[in-house]
DNA sequence: ACCTTCAATGTGACCGATCACAATATAGGA
DNA sequence: TCCTATATTGTGATCGGTCACATTGAAGGT
């Protein structure tokens, strides 16, 4: 058993050793210490080094709580979110985590629930407690709620849905704008030969979204009826519920999901009433959650890069607090129409009208991911 | 707009107040003030509720980086894992989430990489920094790699693999002894007339998994041939690329998959290959993630709670740092075969065997789920 | 050679809590 | 009534950094 002995050779870290071991060590002052850890320029380059080497021979690292407490530069961020599970908050987590770790930062997570505006200030302070910055992922009500309440001197980014052209968002906010690859897919489906395609919508605090503007304008732009959109919630159980009753009218051939969670269950529902995926129903799902390629069908899916997305919020709150460094910052990534099976001509339609018609989309084919 | 009017509002929460203020507010001393926030007993109860009177009025919140320097009680975790958006580990980390939250606690995540033992020292001490306790979620190696890793004078626990029957961890660890479950589902597959069950494993340090011997015993017991398992990585495409070959042996009626990731790679695999799911392969997965009941087929499967796992494991941290208040601690959640329709009889059985002969198992049916 | 200027470094106070110990009250017993 | 034991409360130092300001040194101008 190596590892007990393994452990023991590097387990002389002494009890903490703060900046003022390091400055006896280098024979400087405390301050001069201070400086070179936190970059300050006016330090020779002599001195400099000599801390610097004191430093790694003593291991020493800076205690984040003190540093906190002096007031000193942010180091910790804590990401405020409604859920950790769901694909586009955990991928977005995903992607702050792997941040924040190559910043040095550290990365605290909040789940906050629903409740009350008191209850929900309340849970922002409290998140807000252990960091010195926050990140909320504004994905839904509970998150744009949460986002109002951050005190306005609170370095701050956040995660939301595509806003209108109309309303610009008071804080610094990233997001991924779908409604071109929304309007894509419905062309897409339409260019398959369906009639009209019909939309199965997330949830959305105006009752309007992105992707469904841009599904509206493909349907107006062909000049084609354009259906009510059906509201659902986030879960495949939702999906499920309103696939049921979809099922029972014919004139529904094709469908835009909200979501890869609410196309499962669609499917799964047009399938246990007898109405086969895609030959009869052309179902597109929203997202490409990692899964969606090994569904049957595998499901055709605009795909959405939430784990970029996160490194882009990131690098943003980066640049708010300051960092001396400038950092890169990751290209927002785009929506992308992602072809697969789940989506075919209806029944009764050529096949020969798939070929041509289409705008070329910016896809990809399921078998080259 | 009524937000900024709210906000403004209640935005009068000064500066900071700290136990000074409030020490003033009660007209006590601050050590005083102190006594009541750790529910010190030697307070006179008339002056505890002046403090707490004026912690009240003040909106007083003991601040935590103060605490953490001074060497107050622990209040923060960070939760050491390789990876947040495998299910597992997922859930784990939204029940730890909860019971934080609940418990007063910040918590921190941070992930950590597969790497030399030096880098993984280095990443755990790093993720030391910002929090008193450690919550490791050792499911894979490096998980385990970071478990070895910990100072032993740091509180913390862990979540890992059930252990054999003769190592006994040497830090508090929690997990799901999924043994049983693993049998029982091997035993349901046989009674549906299987000659043996194939099991596609989920990597393991020790190259065995409990799950493994409960498959194991259940062939032995019931004297049909124990066939090589095959061992896979974590996800859907490690099913999909091993299902390709397994789809080409007839020989292959039953699989037993090491979770369901691989599960669904392996149906999308035995789909294409023209061996429908259940009709001439059946597969068991093992985990029930939240899609599970939704694919087409349903995936039968091992439902392990996973949420209720990870508060456990908070709860066992919290007695290691010897919290004032004694907390409830969630029984130990236990796998479950849930059946649904991934599974049936071998091409050719009569379906009269089905429904006798299996020892009545504790299984979910789908509807009812 | 002397004074000004700016670069480089050092000193003391402070952030908001805790700890260890000292000081005061309050009670009980003689 | 006085003394001691115990309950309650207060004081000073400390955690490991930062800030604001004071000090020192060397270079540049006259």
């Amino acid at each position: 058993m190596p590892a007990p002995a393994a452990l023991k050779e590097t387990s002389d870290r002494s009890p903490s050793v703060s900046i003022r071991d390091v400055a006896r060590a280098a024979g400087v002052s405390y301050q001069t210490v201070s400086r070179v850890i936190n970059e300050s320029s006016s330090v020779k380059s002599s001195t400099r080094e000599s801390v610097l080497d004191a430093i790694a021979r003593l291991g020493f690292r800076p205690n984040r709580a003190a540093r906190a407490l002096a007031g000193g530069p942010v180091q910790s961020v804590t990401v405020l979110t409604s859920n950790t599970s769901l694909y586009g908050q955990s991928a977005a987590l995903e992607g702050i985590e792997e941040a924040t770790r190559e910043a040095g930062f550290a990365m605290g997570v909040r789940v906050i629930e629903h409740g009350t505006p008191a209850d929900v200030r309340d849970a922002v302070e409290r998140a807000l407690e252990p960091a010195g910055a926050l990140i909320v992922i504004a994905f839904d009500r509970p998150g744009l709620a949460a986002l109002d309440c951050v005190p306005s001197d609170v370095p701050l980014t956040s995660m939301m849905p595509a806003p209108g052209d109309d309303d610009v968002p008071s804080r610094p906010a990233v997001w991924i704008d779908e409604y071109n690859a929304a309007k894509e897919a419905t062309q897409y489906l339409l260019s398959l030969g369906h009639k009209t395609v019909h939309h199965l919508s997330i949830p959305s605090w105006t009752g309007k979204t992105r992707r469904m503007s841009g599904w509206r304008s493909a349907l107006e732009q062909a000049g084609v009826a354009v259906p009510k959109p059906l509201l659902s919630g986030w879960s495949a159980e939702w999906g499920y519920e309103m696939g049921q009753k979809l099922a029972q009218d014919p004139k529904v051939t094709a469908l835009l999901c909200g979501n890869d969670d609410i196309a499962l269950g669609v499917v799964r529902a047009m399938h246990e009433a007898g109405r086969p995926v895609p030959a009869e129903v052309s179902i597109v799902g929203f997202d490409d959650v990692p899964f969606a390629r090994f569904y049957t069908p595998a499901l055709t899916t605009v795909r959405q890069d939430f784990k970029t997305l996160g490194k882009v919020c990131f690098a943003e709150l980066l640049s708010v607090v300051g960092t001396s460094r400038p950092i890169e910052r990751p290209a927002y990534p785009e929506a992308q129409l992602v072809i697969r099976e789940s989506a075919g001509p209806p029944p009764g339609a050529h096949a020969a009208l798939r070929a041509n018609k289409h705008p070329r989309p910016r896809v990809l084919m399921t078998k080259s991911t």
